[in-house]
DNA sequence: TCCCAGGCGATCT
DNA sequence: AGATCGCATGGG
């Protein structure tokens, strides 16, 4: 099936942004997603033209939310730049925007960000792919070539011991705790609170701090307001923005330019 | 080889 | 409340 997507749309930058892990590029221009069952390959053609190979029905009932085509990146990124003129980091911030044009915030499964975003501290990017690879490989089901990241009630007896061999090191606490937590609900309890409230309850599962809980709150829960400040942003925050919190005012898009700004300063492996 | 990674919890002041 | 430190492992 063709479609045509007219707004800011960039499927190697959503992958490089450092948002997600599993999806991929799997041929020249052909990109692999998944969320939960669903798997979709989709092929730029060239004039904002794709060929996705799912059903119009999967496409409006599964990604165009994935892909948050209720939002315009377009127009949101165009407001940005013109605050950003305004600024006196104007250059830097005018510069990571258009670097990063047709990045887009995913609406990823929550208890995969979660499992995802614990594992990622004090790893780099390939790394945390590495590890999340495997946990689907050894727990997740398998569909075709490709292994579905698993759901909680495939990991919510593991011990220990099922989580050696898989790069985690002391995360491996981390994760039997989350799974601790995670049950009857928990997860989808989460989206009917505030983004304070969403973010301090995540902040009781061990092995998650300000940056993971902000992560899955921006790229799960699509808080698109909420900053994680990692080493990249800290980096930014220091060489480029004279020690000035620019995120803050950029109001309710200020997890958005954080996208831009990690996309832009953190260099291309 | 060596450095460092989308940090966190524990332990101080 | 804020600063410092150890942490296990793998990728570049």
């Amino acid at each position: 099936m063709k479609i045509r997507i007219n707004d800011d749309f960039d499927l190697k930058k959503i992958i490089d942004s450092g948002q997600c892990f599993r999806p991929a590029e799997i041929e020249r221009g052909t990109f692999r997603f998944i969320i939960g069952e669903n798997i979709l390959n989709i092929t730029e053609l060239g004039g904002n033209v794709y060929d996705v190979d799912c059903t119009s029905d999967d496409w409006e009932r599964v990604w165009a939310n994935y892909f948050d085509f209720g939002t315009e990146y377009k127009k949101i990124r165009l407001e940005m730049v013109d605050f950003a003129a305004t600024k006196p980091y104007k250059d830097f911030l005018l510069k990571a925007l258009e670097f990063g044009a047709g990045i887009r915030i995913l609406r990823q499964d929550p208890f995969e960000t979660l499992i995802s975003f614990i594992i990622s501290q004090r790893k780099n990017i390939p790394a945390i792919r590495s590890s999340i690879e495997k946990i689907c490989q050894r727990f997740g089901r398998r569909v075709g070539d490709v292994y579905l990241f698993p759901r909680f009630e495939d990991m919510q007896s593991l011990t220990e011991k099922d989580l050696e061999g898989l790069g985690l090191a002391y995360r491996k606490d981390y994760i039997l705790d989350a799974l601790l937590n995670v049950s009857d609900g928990f997860l989808e309890s989460l989206e009917e609170l505030s983004d304070t409230e969403l973010i301090e309850r995540l902040k009781t599962i061990r092995g998650v701090g300000d940056k993971v809980a902000k992560c899955v709150a921006l790229f799960a829960y699509h808080r698109i307001n909420r900053v994680p400040v990692d080493v990249w942003i800290k980096r930014a925050l220091e060489d480029d923005f004279g020690g000035e919190n620019v995120f803050d005012a950029f109001g309710k898009y200020g997890g958005l330019l954080q996208q831009y700004v990690f996309y832009y300063k953190r260099p291309q492996s």
